[in-house]
DNA sequence: TCATGATTTGACCGCTTGGTCAAACTCACG
DNA sequence: CGTGAGTTTGACCAAGCGGTCAAATCATGA
């Protein structure tokens, strides 16, 4: 609730400290599956203290997906309808697989929240990011009505590109299972390239 | 461990009640987040009753598992190295496509234990996952070698239908949220036509 | 220096968890 | 009807859970 800002270094060092242990923990069990003592033990604090900074388990789940709901949705919001469409759908894409390589725990974070019924931000999803889709979806409708791409579902042109690269960080443990290579990324990008490309890339008439 | 085939038609029925519920419960909280009450509940039995069925609250959520992972790669085996590989490739799509609008809790199930670093299948996916791969990675090789079809990454070209598919399970809640339709399915069964269609169709020369 | 507020913690609480057990109940079958 | 195996359950347990609190410690500026 009142995360009036912290004033003390100590405050901003351990409200700091907490969350990326929270982010470890979080991330990698889920809501109910993570416990206070493993944040803790992670942040190296103790469990009263903890709370001393943050009133409950929730209120440090909920501080992680508050910041993280606004970075994850930056590459879409970067898409620039005035930009080249290829160019700009294909920067989407890659700046989305980047994410997923720098930040994989905020990933599954996300994915966990959204598996589990999106219990803390289902109203958020049908509000700020319906909105955000519509938006996006219509400069795509308009560059698909220029004839600058081909015409597609623009909404699940969105969607496959969450998918895509999101895949590389929740199901991480899979591919690396079934994949020879030690790091899946410089082929996941080339493969992305391709498919969009072939997709979107006007045919001769 | 030993489920030596159940005998009676209590125990048959009840393993199956059990079951249902175990998948209806993990599938919607995860390993950690599911209780051995909310199972009981949601089957209708006591909990020392569940425990007389199966030794453990483990046991349950292996035994969905082990049925899961079976029927969930069918369709990838069933890819026919002597069929039209487009019409396969694309059935194989749409096959899955199908698997995520019809069980959609065993694919969360799945998804959900993958997510949370597959503790109890990573064997199995280094083994049996990775084996059934590679072949059929092959078979997609063999098909771009004789070219049948568009070059590109095989063993992407494979996590790519596995991520499009169980999204639509997986993120449900999402799709639901940004989508107009009550039904996201048919306009996906369209887009992965159209996706693969135009990755995989040889271009004229 | 000391006083005051910020920080830290051991001990604790009530509740839920997975699991046990002995006793009771049910049911098929001779 | 009776009897023994199969089934069900209330009561219970130890461990783990999120969270509280008073007391101790630390930091800082007058």
């Amino acid at each position: 609730m009142d995360d009036a800002a912290p004033k003390t270094r100590i405050q901003i060092r351990n409200r700091k400290v907490i969350l990326t242990a929270g982010l470890e923990v979080f991330s990698a069990n889920g809501f109910r599956g993570a416990t206070l003592d493993q944040i803790a033990r992670e942040a190296g604090l103790s469990k009263p203290n903890l709370l001393y900074y943050f009133p409950s388990k929730e209120a440090i789940y909920t501080a992680l997906l508050d910041a993280l709901l606004d970075t994850w949705l930056d590459p879409l919001r970067a898409l620039d309808p005035t930009g080249d469409p290829i160019t700009e759908i294909l920067g989407y894409a890659q700046r989305k697989l980047a994410l997923s390589r720098d930040f994989p725990r905020e990933s599954r974070l996300f994915a966990n929240e959204i598996l589990q019924g999106a219990p803390m931000v289902r109203d958020l999803l049908k509000t700020d990011l319906k909105a955000l889709v519509d938006d996006r979806a219509e400069v795509l409708q308009n560059w698909m009505d220029a004839g600058l791409i081909r015409r597609t579902d623009p909404v699940h042109l969105i969607f496959s590109i969450w998918s895509l690269t999101q895949h590389y960080a929740d199901f991480d443990v899979q591919i690396r299972a079934v994949l020879d290579e030690e790091d899946p990324f410089p082929g996941a990008e080339c493969f992305l390239d391709q498919l969009y490309r072939s997709l979107l890339e006007p045919r001769a008439r």
